[in-house]
DNA sequence: CACCCTAGCGCAAGACGTTGCAATAGCGCA
DNA sequence: TGCGCTATTGCAACGTCTTGCGCTAGGGTG
């Protein structure tokens, strides 16, 4: 037991960010309410990435009455909170990391969809890149690049 | 009279790439139309950035039926026709470059809210550094990279 | 445990594109 | 000049977000 806190039944449970959440919005002067307990039971059980869509689609099963408008207000809330990151797909569709690790960008292939992530050194290159031209400091996670991927190239 | 061609009247007329669109459109089994004309109209008189929505206000002054999805229809194929390119400019809105010289790709301070271009040298470092990484071949002209500006960053 | 302040909710409308469809009209050809 | 094929158009509906507004309900306080 060594670094995660043992816990009374003997079961071992993770600490998540997710569980302080209640209690960080409320130190905040924000309320914890049923529509955003249904958000983040939902992304409690995600990892990566996961359009806005989606996350509508998954509460909706949850709660019938879910609405767009809430689930898009609360994510922004999360966001501030780095709990959640969102970056843009193929035709601009928002696309949320659920618990970034690390920021990074994602390239987009035009001809085939598929989407990749952007390797560490590589979105460093391209951060330097920048940040030496006009002292500009790049929003790594919300960069998406399109283009043709190798395979695709021919 | 070394470069451009002299004209009977005695003016100057710079030859422009717009001159021949109707040719080059009916060459390729498409059709010049009242609407497109109009649109190009639009066109020739805009240099560097102008978002789609501004391009549908300039056509419907110039004709009041002017309708979005068939402007939208006309800037793809003269898209194609590398008469125009567009990014996406904050909050996604796409951004005509009208008879791009050199593709670039722009960045967007999302504090103040300016853009800039980035400058071919720093583009080039960053689609060198991605095919490079994946042998992904970068649509520059289709990235924007937010993120905050020097002044800014305070 | 009521009370009150105000954050958050649901709803309706709007902005920006995209797409399917039936009617229209370029334009190449005879 | 007249025909006929099919590229385009206009429309209506949809998808993804965003925003303003009046009403509801968290939750800190006494
Ligand atoms: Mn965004
Ligand atoms: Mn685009
Ligand atoms: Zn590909
Ligand atoms: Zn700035």
């Amino acid at each position: 037991m060594p670094q995660a806190a043992s816990n009374p039944a003997g079961g071992v449970a993770a600490a998540s960010p997710w569980d302080g959440v209640a209690e960080r919005l409320r130190a905040s002067g924000l309320r914890w309410t049923p529509q955003r307990r249904t958000l983040v039971d939902v992304l409690r059980e995600h990892e990566g990435h996961v359009t806005a869509t989606e996350l509508i689609a998954r509460c909706r099963e949850r709660d019938q009455t879910t609405t767009p408008s809430t689930v898009y207000r609360t994510l922004d809330v999360l966001e501030d909170f780095g709990l959640v990151r969102h970056g843009h797909g193929p035709g601009g569709r928002e696309e949320y990391h659920v618990l970034p690790d690390q920021v990074h960008g994602h390239l987009y292939c035009v001809a085939c969809g598929a989407t990749w992530e952007i390797r560490p050194e590589t979105g460093a290159a391209i951060v330097d890149a920048l940040a030496a031209d006009l002292g500009f400091d790049v929003d790594l996670s919300h960069v998406t690049i399109s283009g043709r991927c190798q395979t695709c190239r021919d």
